[in-house]
DNA sequence: GATGAATGAGGATTCATTCAT
DNA sequence: CATGAATGAATCCTCATTCAT
């Protein structure tokens, strides 16, 4: 696979088509199982087509995992990073307008999470929930609320600072949520949206932040009439 | 069930085995499934659990659908009632400011469907539908488009009035069916928002409409401030 | 059955469609079944087919046989009609050369029952007999045996008059035995002989009879050989 | 689990649970399901059973055959060894006069195929073969046509070398024919011939060679009455 | 009698899980 | 550690049989 390296690492030379990292199995396991999970919903999936995805063979599964549960357990663990004090103070320190400010927390968060795979446990939570509902409390603790409480703050400073009118929070917040979750579902899902329609995420991210904007500013009409229409 | 026998025999009260009932067991039946396919998942809902939930055996089902597959596939078709026309004319006639129209547009839809079972379709629709290409093209057809053209039609009936502003469309109709989604994974998902908060649909849509307004109308401030905060 | 009647039977006449001979129905059932039996064997063959092929709903089945097995043996002891005896007296008046009469016997066999559906009764008890041990002895006594005497009896007459060698008659009704029971596979099994090639009965008799004779005649060549080629 | 105990465990000598015989497997879960098939038929036959004869579990049988049918398909093509390759040889090295060789073709097709299990497939062929044509169509090209082939040319060495008369061939070769079906439904069928006879080949072969030959001999009388009588 | 809706035992098949190698 | 043969509980589905109408 890397034959042009002239002076290989001496584990792969040496040992090279077994000693596939150990020690990178569990996480190779998780991001097939978190692929299949999420196209083909926890009980369509089987073991063997984890193991095999990821190179293993069926019983390595269970070595890593004690049953198919725990492995989605564990796939949901493992993707939902609470990257949310990073971002916390990211957005602490953040000097512009919130309306700048609102734009930027969803357009981050798709390029760093939406877009990815780690958006599939979102979609695992809705399909599969009601399976798992102490993994739904842990994602609703560790992703759900987190993420609430961060938009709301960012509409908050706006609040705050005159920028936004004092608008119903929770309300803003679920609008917000409302848009990340229609582009989780277009990637996901096949209902998502008008089947063949393929949907443009920053035009999209853009064009509702303008719309919620122009709603949520004390203003008047606005400028950039041109990401409206 | 036998409201008219004044003294009913207590053995066909309590278990009127072989009650003939051709006529009424296919609803029954697509009543039962739709909830639990909607509870569980398609793979986790039994066959004997429908017919249990239909108070009929196991048998009974498949003398009525041929396969669990087809039962679904029914569950869909049945719960996919084309009421777009009937919207449709109801909308032409519609008098009235457009803001009012999307705003009585959307609680229609909720009053009308998405607060009954039959939302529980579009839930099936993003959990399942990998499974059934064929079911999901036909959801696609028969309630998507049908819905983005009507959504789309009062849009576009208040930018020809000079109500709102020409927004581009596609984005706005995304708008609209983002909060509609919204609503129902958090009718039929147990991730859909934080686990113990419950929402006001119609206060929320309320709010949805409102912030969307002030940002689609090419006029000044608003009036209501009191339904966005 | 009854095609000279010139004033046809008013039951039959006023209500044609209904009254379709009750009395008829168990023929018309067991008619039904025996086709049924030979072509796809006992268990592959559904009550329900059994009775749509008779006309008649899956219940009236069971009106007139308590179970499917019964239906079975039914059918068989309808199709078991010992016309040996009736065949003895024809036999026994016969008053020509033992040759002609064992060529005339297998014909007589092929003409009355081989050529019919009855003979697919030994096609079932090839197959089937298995699973009806009382049945198949019921079949041995009333048809194997009465069958296999018949045969000895004309084959020791040739011998008796000196037309034929004081051969083995156990062996050499087995010789006749055989060649009818391949007429009978070659007519209600796919494995018979060559799948497209067929096979003309009549012929086929004379040639085994003629192949058999003149290994039987006491004396010299033959006069026909014709026959065999 | 002891194996390294050199005076093995009772236990595990006799239910050596998970024995790994990974080779071994298909071999004998067919040698199981022949005897069942043939036995009870292939409706009859329960999955279960057949993994209880080769001494494994139900699931184990679907571990080697995707199914019931295929573990029939594979059960007949396992038996149809296309031998007629090295009998043709053989008999085409054969020097001695063709009765004789008609004679020993008989006998070596009994004591190799016709008195083994491996003649329970042609009577699978006749009670299946309806379910089954393309298996049909298989054991027709493989073994009716070679076999048909092989006896044929028999029969025209004998009439080339002058020792048979010029008989129709293909009838000849279904009196051969038929004389190994009447062997294989004696042993496979309860219907074979009367229940209790019971049957010595090898004399039943030499009767119908015999009184063939008597038939096909361009000469006289013959030597052996014995054998006839 | 006739019907066909309803029943439920029976059997094929799947797949998570175990464990000898 | 890794493997994959073996297991058997779980579930879909069939169809003989029953029985209210």
């Amino acid at each position: 696979m890397p034959p042009s390296k002239p002076f290989s690492d001496p584990a792969t030379c040496l040992a090279p088509k077994r000693e596939r990292r150990k020690e990178a199995r569990p996480g190779e396991l998780l991001v097939a199982a978190l692929e299949l999970f999420v196209e083909k919903g926890f009980a369509a999936t089987r073991m063997e087509e984890v193991a095999a995805r990821a190179g293993v063979s069926k019983g390595t599964v269970f070595l890593y995992f004690p049953s198919k549960e725990e492995l989605f357990k564990a796939v949901v663990r493992e993707n939902i990073s609470g990257r949310f004090e990073e971002w916390n103070a990211e957005f602490l320190a953040y000097e512009g307008p919130s309306s700048d400010m609102l734009h930027h927390c969803m357009t981050t968060w798709w390029h760093r999470i939406g877009s990815t795979q780690a958006s599939g446990i979102s979609k695992l939570m809705i399909s599969e929930g009601s399976h798992f509902p102490d993994i739904v409390e842990f994602y609703q603790n560790e992703v759900v609320q987190p993420g609430h409480a961060l938009i709301r703050q960012v509409l908050q400073r706006g609040i705050d600072r005159g920028e936004f009118r004092a608008v119903n929070l929770d309300f803003a917040v679920y609008g917000v949520v409302a848009a990340m979750m229609f582009l989780i579902l277009s990637k996901h899902s096949a209902a998502g949206l008008q089947g063949n329609a393929s949907l443009d995420p920053d035009a999209y991210i853009a064009n509702q932040v303008a719309v919620m904007l122009h709603g949520l500013y004390a203003k008047k009409p606005l400028a950039d009439p041109v990401v409206l229409g």
